[in-house]
DNA sequence: AAGCGTATCAAACACTTGTTTGAATGTAAA
DNA sequence: TTTACATTCAAACAAGTGTTTGATACGCTT
């Protein structure tokens, strides 16, 4: 049948099953902590196909990468045309959700928390397409909040207490399970920790801009 | 000479030495990342040495851990007749040194940061020798800013606040270090940093405080 | 000095890792 | 059918890991 030709090829397939195995892998061990051989059990695929399609471990690393669900957050939240403390709310939750979900995981986002800690080879790349994007992103919205007076450096405090927060929920995790054996992060959960963060951020925000204008 | 069997013996010795560089690497890479023989490598003795005297690199890194210097924070801080909201914003200074300072960098604290994220076979030791009590000790101190009204889940929450946006320091070091390759942490540095994580902090406490009254 | 137990060391071991190889397989054009 | 090419696979490779071993050196008592 023409349909199949037409259709993904064969190798192709192996390829976009590899990258999905290395998404989930990678997300859930860190890079240094997945093996090769694990992601190409989960693709049912053979350990040489992955240097055969990526090259080598990195490779398969820097196509897995892809923050365009991240960057469209930013790029939605932006054309809002709410106010910026509302916009702020609304982003923490989200952000939140993709690095908490256990339904709906982020890896993306998983794996550049992971990143922060343990860098790989593909550190400068996450830098540059996420993690830049994403500071910037915040200092803007944080600036609409406390006016012009606020320093550059103080504002940027400030984006690091915001992040600092969301991402002690994805880093602590292994910890939290044993002080909380209770503790689970369904969307309920989520919506309650995303709504202390911004609360809690917006007063120190707000207070910061009192102090400085 | 009688004296030199009254110090330490030789053996004693290289179990120090050994102690010591675990506490350097362990600090540096991780539990993980450290090599058993890069740490022989500083203590200038065997790779054997290990296995010697600690059984296993598990072993070494168990009777590595010593969170005196942790607790005694907390007991001193404790013991001052200063209000809640000053004792928190010394605590969070005296901890962040523990966590930054280049010069003095309390390994134990840095061990502990890396367990968070990508926990060891001594992750519960930690968790209850030092990570439990931390916050048990953060969250009666918040308690008594906030008072009785306010939940438990909150107060939890504006411990992992406050938690979150310490260590976000010590995790993102790497990252922030892209970000802004100027950025260097010393004592000025870090003084700023820790007073406005008390300031943002509190703010946040007592805005959660009005709501809950 | 001889004997004994402890401590040290170079070397090897067992295992895991990412990577490479060379043969086998499938696919599509000639 | 034959040929050429891309893909898959089992197996091996090379390097690094924590650990073990057996010999050697040391300090101390007898």
């Amino acid at each position: 049948m023409i349909v199949k030709a037409e259709t993904t090829a064969p190798s192709e397939q192996t390829r976009a099953r590899l990258l999905d195995a290395a998404r989930e892998v990678f997300s859930q061990h860190g890079f240094q902590n997945a093996t090769v051989r694990e992601i190409c059990r989960r693709a049912k695929t053979n350990v040489a196909s992955v240097n055969y399609h990526f090259g080598s471990k990195d490779g398969l690393l820097a196509e897995a990468l892809n923050f365009a669900q991240l960057g469209a957050l930013q790029l939605a939240n932006v054309k809002t045309d709410e106010r910026p403390e509302a916009r702020l709310r609304s982003f923490i939750r989200d952000f939140m959700l993709m690095l908490l979900d256990e339904k709906t995981p982020s890896s993306q986002c998983q794996i550049m928390a992971r990143e922060l800690a343990d860098p790989s080879p593909a550190l400068d790349k996450i830098v540059r397409e996420a993690i830049a994007p994403l500071h910037k992103f915040l200092g803007e919205l944080v600036r609409e909040i406390v006016g012009d007076k606020t320093s550059e450096a103080e504002l940027r405090r400030c984006v690091h207490s915001i992040l600092g927060q969301c991402l002690f929920y994805r880093h602590s995790h292994p910890v939290l399970q044993r002080l909380h054996p209770k503790l689970r992060y369904d969307h309920q959960e989520i919506d309650a920790i995303a709504g202390h963060i911004a609360g809690f951020s917006l007063e120190g925000i707000k207070y910061l801009a009192k102090k400085s204008g």
